[in-house]
DNA sequence: TCGGTTTCGTAAACCGATTGCTAAACGCGG
DNA sequence: CCGCGTTTAGCAATCGGTTTACGAAACCGA
């Protein structure tokens, strides 16, 4: 196939010199190399289209100049913005990226989290569904970079981790329901397992619940639009009596509940309010507005990348980093009628009110 | 740093065995190789947790198992899913990812393809916008295989690629604003260059107002949201006397057009339309319900993926492939004033219509 | 007992780079 | 023209695997 790849041999062939000097030319050895010698090796390098082999390279050198990337669900805006924000890093670094998506399975990510280090990668980012059973502190033990993104693991304070203030921007948006005179709230999620975010989001939920709401706490939880209909009309049903409203546990759960909704014909009402994580673009498109938390993903897998090539360079302190990025909170018409807007379509003919 | 790793030479002595006995185990060569041996063996592997260099093992073998996969926006939700697509694939199929975000740089692309093939993938997916001039299908001629992702390049057949179609999609969407009375069309962009998906809707959309519309094509292009605005308004003021509609060259676009619309307050109406390509969730939770071409962007991922491992096995014929996914039309209230529907909130006070 | 197969394993070369050590070539004062 | 320091460059080992070529032991029938 692509044999026909040169050599660092070739080069020094056709260069008449060897390759230890052509290698100390690519390298910016220079220090002792005649003008003559510099200016014949470039000519070779330039007329055969050399380009030296990371392989080789990595095998040598003991490292391969590229990190792992292992996300639980790429199909996740959130996540492939941080993906993005990893991979601009990394590029401006000389850094290559190795992308793997586990769809939120322990098992998958525990394998692909060995793949990568059969590839020698230099490090990891980790946007992980558990620890992988300790796996992943073991490795970074034993001298492994791994930076868990957006989500971290139950012992504390073991890995380098890059979040988002998921307690304190949930505490602010409940307190902003109350403000508003909801009374009731649910918390809507749809299976993400043992993440932190949802395990924080949902421990900011159940206090402000306790401390401010009183009443117990209402989890809803449902895969598909047709239960998560059912369970949102007897949530409104047996608070009908007072203004009640449901958080989602993220922007893909929000989107399913708004769905759910319209396909039931439940209304966001004054009675009826939602509001959830993620501030996607079409928040403040879909009637009156949808409330939201906003999260920069994008700084998460920047900062993700950053703290992990530092890491790398061996430029940090031993003990573990924990970055935690602000959330903003986006108050729109679905939990403050003050703001509510319904920009209907407007037809003439007056068939929708 | 984690240069404690086993190495097979240590394996070997350990067992008591050669080096080619282990890797002769490992790969699964047993022939010859009594039971109390590869049992020894398997012993030790274990215990000392040994896993083989891919670095190592990829110098030998003049492969990687690796892919290149590189995208021109990752932040855009057509091209995660994508990603995925691939991801999935290689992953059944034991191939690692190696992912590079263009920002749709010509000059990034091309960077990237030449760092991909530092590190010796076995083959490219490239969502190109351009082709490098000319380097990917140099590349492809020297033995290493390429598809072409959703973006084909103008010298027809020379590379592989899988597509969606385009063409055909957009003339469908267009007869149907024909049909539903709309009479003056305009076309809605993004800078996104020269990239074919835009180039062939852009076709379709000319042909279509050459041969049902009659009058001139009008392209609006913006960047951001006030641009779009005073477009759209122009637009629409120039064609107040007849039904117009706006068509999105993409999702993203077609965001950029609602939000625009929202801030000016202008509404879509029976006498102004709004549709586009790209078909998610959001699409029927604003009202009137937004007409969309629905693309599965999976498929094209996961297409696009199969075709290059065959190449890499070496199953295809020699002449190139081009598969075109079929796109579908989503028929809303955004261009069909019989579906329109405005699910307004419904706030009691009446403060909105 | 002996040559001929089978079976089971090993030594060593190789993939394409980097680098410590060594040495040739050069310049220059004496 | 010698001796010595300074430049300049090459040899050969090495990274961790795979594979070719080959050797030794075991076995087998005559």
């Amino acid at each position: 196939m692509q044999d026909n790849r040169v050599t660092i041999g070739e080069v020094a062939k056709a260069a008449g010199v060897s390759k230890t000097t052509v290698s100390r030319y690519l390298n910016g050895k220079y220090d002792f190399m005649s003008a003559q010698t510099r200016e014949r090796i470039r000519t070779v390098v330039e007329e055969l289209r050399y380009r030296p082999s990371n392989v080789a390279r990595s095998l040598k050198l003991r490292n391969s100049r590229a990190i792992g990337c292992v996300i639980a669900d790429i199909a996740n805006p959130f996540s492939s913005i941080l993906l993005k924000g990893v991979g601009d890093v990394c590029s401006e670094n000389g850094y290559q990226v190795l992308f793997s998506n586990t769809d939120d399975s322990s098992e998958r990510e525990a394998s692909a989290v060995r793949e990568l280090l059969d590839s020698r990668v230099d490090g990891l980012i980790v946007n992980t569904s558990g620890g992988c059973g300790g796996l992943l502190e073991e490795l970074n033990g034993n001298g492994v970079p791994i930076v868990l993104a957006d989500r971290r693991i139950e012992r504390e304070n073991v890995l380098d981790t890059v979040t988002t203030d998921n307690y304190r921007s949930t505490r602010a948006c409940m307190e902003h329901l109350f403000q508003k005179g909801f009374r009731k709230v649910a918390f809507f999620t749809q299976g993400s397992g043992e993440a932190s975010p949802r395990a924080e989001r949902l421990g900011a939920y159940r206090g402000s619940v306790r401390e401010r709401f009183g009443g117990k706490p209402v989890i809803l939880d449902a895969a598909g639009r047709e239960e998560c209909a059912r369970q949102l009309i007897r949530f409104s049903e047996e608070n009908a009596g007072e203004r009640h409203a449901v958080f989602c546990v993220n922007g893909l759960a929000l989107l399913t509940v708004l769905q759910a909704m319209r396909e039931a014909g439940i209304r966001i009402s004054e009675r009826f309010g939602v509001c959830g994580f993620d501030d996607w673009g079409w928040a403040s498109l879909i009637p009156p507005g949808i409330t939201t938390i906003a999260q920069d993903s994008y700084a998460v897998g920047v900062e993700s990348a950053k703290l992990l090539l530092k890491r790398i360079a061996g430029e940090q302190p031993a003990s573990p980093i924990c970055r935690v990025l602000s959330n903003r909170l986006c108050i729109r018409g679905s939990t403050d009628p003050e703001l509510a807007e319904n920009f209907p379509a407007d037809f003439k003919d007056g068939r929708n009110p």
